[in-house]
DNA sequence: TGCCAGGCCCTCTTTAGGGCCTT
């Protein structure tokens, strides 16, 4: 049965090469649409918070100060997933910190990611937003916690995604796995329709 | 004080520019 691990970092800024760094991390499982298990950590990196982003995400240096060092809890967060694709709203961001903390803790990441956030402009073009917030609301999907929190965050990343796993299913007969939803997920979104009939037909041939 | 990234998408494009998305 394939595993999809869906994370969410919140960090102190946008780019670790800047020197950002994660404040908490969260993971949640996804197995055929459902979520079969959960991680969720503050981590001490030693850095301070920026004021805005205590306003953002309500994380303050008192809570990373008392939470366990960065390193530990990658390492705890790295045997979780083990081998399972990854899976995040704006990916890019998550897994920059994904890698420069794995690093940090002399862990390597091998784990490949897809986007949420590139797979919904594909198969929900018709958003007006494709924040995670506004397509929680957009979908009518239940929002699931405070917005900013790595597991609330993840959890609705999760959400969003068994939503989209269904679409693909319902709407063109695919069982989405990580697979497709990378190669989904490199289509331009003009070429999606022609790709997933072709994927359809495929699928059939089997 | 003000700014800082980067990959992707769209269009008034392709020898570019601006907006989105994440914290």
């Amino acid at each position: 049965m394939s595993t999809i691990a869906v994370i969410d970092f919140e960090t102190t800024g946008v780019s670790p090469e800047q020197g950002a760094r994660a404040t908490e991390v969260a993971i949640v499982l996804l197995e055929q649409g459902r979520v079969v298990d959960r991680f969720q950590s503050l981590m001490n990196a030693g850095v301070r918070i920026p004021s805005f982003i205590t306003q953002l995400t309500g994380i303050t240096n008192a809570m990373v100060a008392a939470a366990p060092p960065a390193e530990q809890v990658m390492g705890e967060a790295s045997r979780f997933v083990g081998e399972a694709p990854m899976v995040a709203h704006n990916a890019a961001f998550d897994r920059k910190f994904w890698v420069a903390e794995l690093d940090r803790a002399g862990l390597s990441a091998p784990q490949p990611y897809a986007c949420t956030v590139l797979l919904s402009r594909r198969l929900i073009p018709q958003a007006p937003s494709h924040k995670l917030g506004s397509l929680i609301s957009f979908l009518g999907l239940p929002p699931a916690g405070r917005a900013h929190r790595a597991l609330a965050d993840a959890e609705m990343a999760a959400s969003l995604l068994a939503h989209l796993q269904q679409q693909l299913q319902e709407r063109w007969q695919l069982q989405a796995d990580h697979a497709l939803l990378s190669s989904l997920q490199r289509c331009s979104k003009a070429a999606v329709p022609g790709w997933l009939a072709q994927q359809r037909e495929r699928h059939a041939a089997v």
